[in-house]
DNA sequence: ACGGGGAAAGTTGTCTGACAAATACTACTG
DNA sequence: CAGTAGTATTTGTCAGACAACTTTCCCCGT
């Protein structure tokens, strides 16, 4: 139901401003109570879809629609292919090693335990742009070992979810702006010095568990990076 | 109500992990309705405070607790502050001047309107990090022009906030790792060709009306900047 | 003819009470 | 001791009603 109400958005059969019927007759009309249907649209408006207006009414916000946008967590191929391009993979490998104890306390294991470290190069247009090395827990691939070999070539995201049955929740990247050392220069095939972004991501499940560890390098002029920043207004939306 | 709740788990009452109580005893304890306290509840879960489990309950969510966030919306001198330095600003200044067309753009103005630009270095513990440049509709202040001294020294969403009553609702940050040019590397002190991460953000009012376009030019090791990124999972929480 | 005030209609916010669906716990049985 | 069925607990949904607020429009006075 509350897909259905973000599909009429999405699609632009409600563009932005538009009121959108009252509340019981939209009930009504999605075949739902109107106490279930107002809490789809407290969500809605928790996620900037509707605005609210007390004796007025609820408005399709004309609100902030960003594409590309780092609030979403999406990984590299999405953005790529977001930005109309064709995405890629060159010097895709991987290994296992004992987690370093920075590793291991981001990923909560004991130092040594073996992670899964996938290292990629993602191209646009065949150029390219990002380079990515994720890291894993080996014990999340311990009776699927050949799923590793999936994870060169496919979304990380989607192998973990369909192969493996874990789902990502959210992630909390960090960022900076950084020089290309030479190693990184020689996998992007870029020089030395060269500007670059570096972004640190912990990726965690449902439960709060951290799943993937993963650095990206990423050309500076490759991608715009969009954030959406709520407030400083009153809190509640 | 609401503030309530959020208040004891910000006080580390409720901690993570804690399971709240049932809803209808929680609706007693707290005097309202249970399906005005489960709206309250989906705002929370929807800011992440909580996760709802069919027929377990309601828990405290472990989840992200990001300090100096990107998503949310603060000034550079709380940035600063956060970080447990002082914040304070030199070479301040301001001036009129008829908006560009790209900043016209941006605030929905005709072209050659006059704009207040507010050029400031910000400082931590004396040691310049920031040069910013604020650029609102002169019209804004048409009827308090004293205001521009204020906005040299005080945060810039408290002035707008108070002063003129414009409350700043949102904002969308574009950013990309760029090198200083000679003109920003004398203002922050630092050599030509030193890393930055540029920013590039305009911030709506409630009504989505574009309210200030600025520009700010952060030193690389200054911070660093982190984003909660939802999903991929089911985008419904 | 025009402007202002007030009533009425419309909309969101809240409340009450109940039942359905899923989960957690417990006692019982093999 | 283990497995299972039943019971209690908890969240999800529903229906109907009233309160608070906004908007609209009509009527009245000027």
């Amino acid at each position: 139901m509350r897909d259905e109400l973000t599909d009429r958005i999405d699609r632009g059969l409600l563009t932005a401003g538009t009121r959108l019927p009252s509340e019981p007759a939209l009930a009504t009309e999605l075949g739902v109570s109107r106490a279930t249907l107002r809490e789809a649209l407290r969500t809605l408006e928790g996620e900037g879809l509707v605005r609210r207006m007390w004796g007025s009414g609820t408005y399709v916000a004309q609100g902030p629609r960003v594409a590309n946008s780092l609030d979403v967590n999406f990984g590299v191929t999405d953005a790529i292919r977001a930005a109309g391009m064709q995405a890629g993979t060159e010097q895709a490998r991987y290994w296992f090693e004992p987690a370093s104890a920075g590793e291991a306390a981001q990923l909560k294991l004991q130092p040594g335990q073996d992670v899964l470290v996938v290292e990629r190069v993602r191209t646009a247009d065949g150029k390219p742009v990002v380079l990515s090395r994720d890291i894993l827990p080996a014990r999340l691939l311990a009776h699927h070992p050949e799923v590793a070999d999936r994870m060169l070539q496919r979304s990380m995201y989607e192998v973990l979810e369909q192969e493996l049955g874990v789902v990502i929740h959210h992630g909390i990247a960090t960022f900076r702006p950084v020089r290309a050392d030479i190693t990184v220069a020689r996998m992007l095939g870029i020089s030395r010095g060269e500007l670059l972004l570096a972004i640190w991501q912990v990726d965690y499940a449902e439960d709060d568990v951290a799943v993937v560890s993963s650095h990206e390098y990423h050309l500076a002029e490759a991608f715009d990076f969009t954030v959406l920043r709520r407030g400083p207004g009153r809190r509640l939306q």
